[in-house]
DNA sequence: TTTTTCGTTTGACATATATCAATGACGAGC
DNA sequence: GCTCGTCATTGATATATGTCAAACGAAAAA
């Protein structure tokens, strides 16, 4: 890999505050590639030969039952994953393909373990990062099980709005039928819920979402920071 | 608290390796208290002032949201709860009570911290933990995206049959309404879901459990280590 | 033993969500 | 500018699941 690609890596939480003779162990068999879209990086059901880390555009990572899937999250720069399936030496419970023109980096499962199993500073931030993914699945969990699709919807646009800065417009990241799976549900479904939300001041054009009252939405989606709270 | 309990502690996989004086660390501040049952041990959105061990009994965790809850897992002996919560300083996102009257043992969170922070063996040990029950929750909500209420109860039955040895009876490990809400669906919906799977050979009186057509039961359920194997 | 309580089951019904088919809208490539 | 393909939408319908009320049954309390 290049060197201009380290810093990058270095910034991120999970090596930031390691060793330098680790980090460099690290780096050291580590492969930056680029893929076009729509390119499986890897197989549900396949051991995990490498931490992977997204460096620029987006991964979705997608899991399969009964000759169906779905949309498990989208990952952007930033985001490492299949770090527990490395960890623990275990197949991958998700699939991963490109959705965009992406750029990752890959640090073979072995350096990774070797690494994790002497530097103490590195199994911290393995330790903090874990612990952040199994928040976010818990509340994702918490979601499906307590709340209709309808209501999913109107906390997914409420928690967007925030993240891109809480404007009254502002536009989806994800197409509509990824959106649909992520939120489990089907397109179909999700073209109603739309529809449904216009009441609660909520218009939806393309990818461009509109919220003129964010009151009513709220009223009806209820957010609460131990679901709709992504850090925490 | 008794040196009697301390030997079970650290046979555990969590505290098993670590160096003997941080293990004296942690036990030297720790509380054993036996509770009767349903008493709320702690409540979803409180701080975390405790790293929590079940040493005999049953516990649930549960969430909730909008006037109503869900149970997300029963823990048994040997298992731990709240650790990403302890770990990342955050509220907790569950509630968790005793079922039965329950023997549990509580580490203080900041002995906890203080030990991970310094004792690299425990660290690791944490990370293999997190990384467990993060693909644990991962297959949950593969459970609950990918499948029917009636393929979840298939499974779940295959599940337990496997677990308490494979005979063609057994007995369920908790009562109805509160399988329902594992699953994800109500207690009426269960009640006709277990009618549902008589065509399959399955025939529940109570609590207890007969599966008489295996093979027909498994082509409906199509079980995968994926999503049903809990260990992996 | 009787009574009470609580969990389960059942039936009738309502709602949520999926499926299928058809149409419409939009962008990529020619 | 056209054509094709893909995604989004709509309507009709089917299925899955939840809700409510009542009846039932087993375990706990009197």
């Amino acid at each position: 890999m290049r060197d201009s690609d380290t810093p990058m890596i270095r910034s991120l939480p999970l090596f930031h505050d390691m060793a330098d003779d680790s980090f460099e162990e690290l780096v050291r068999g580590a492969y930056v590639q680029s893929f076009p879209p729509m390119v499986e990086l890897l197989v549900e059901g396949d051991g995990s030969d490498f931490l992977y880390i997204v460096v620029d555009g987006t991964v979705e990572l997608v899991a399969g039952w009964n000759d169906s899937e779905t949309t498990m999250t989208v990952l952007r720069e930033g985001s490492t994953f299949i770090l527990a399936a490395v960890i623990r030496e275990a197949p991958n419970l998700m699939s991963a393909r490109t959705l965009e023109k992406s750029k990752v980096i890959m640090l073979p499962a072995e350096d990774v373990r070797r690494v994790f199993a002497k530097d103490h500073a590195f199994a911290r931030a393995v330790v903090r990062e874990l612990a952040f993914c199994y928040r976010g699945v818990i509340k994702c969990v918490k979601g499906l099980k307590l709340r209709t699709s309808l209501e999913r919807l109107a906390n997914y646009l409420l928690k967007w709005q925030k993240k891109l800065g809480g404007d009254t417009r502002f536009t989806l990241t994800v197409e509509k039928r990824r959106l649909a799976s992520i939120l489990g549900m089907t397109p179909e479904n999700l073209s109603r819920a739309i529809k449904a939300l216009r009441p609660y001041g909520v218009v939806i054009t393309g990818l461009n979402v509109e919220i003129t009252k964010p009151d009513d939405l709220k009223s009806l989606a209820k957010p609460t920071p131990l679901i709709d709270d992504p850090r925490s």
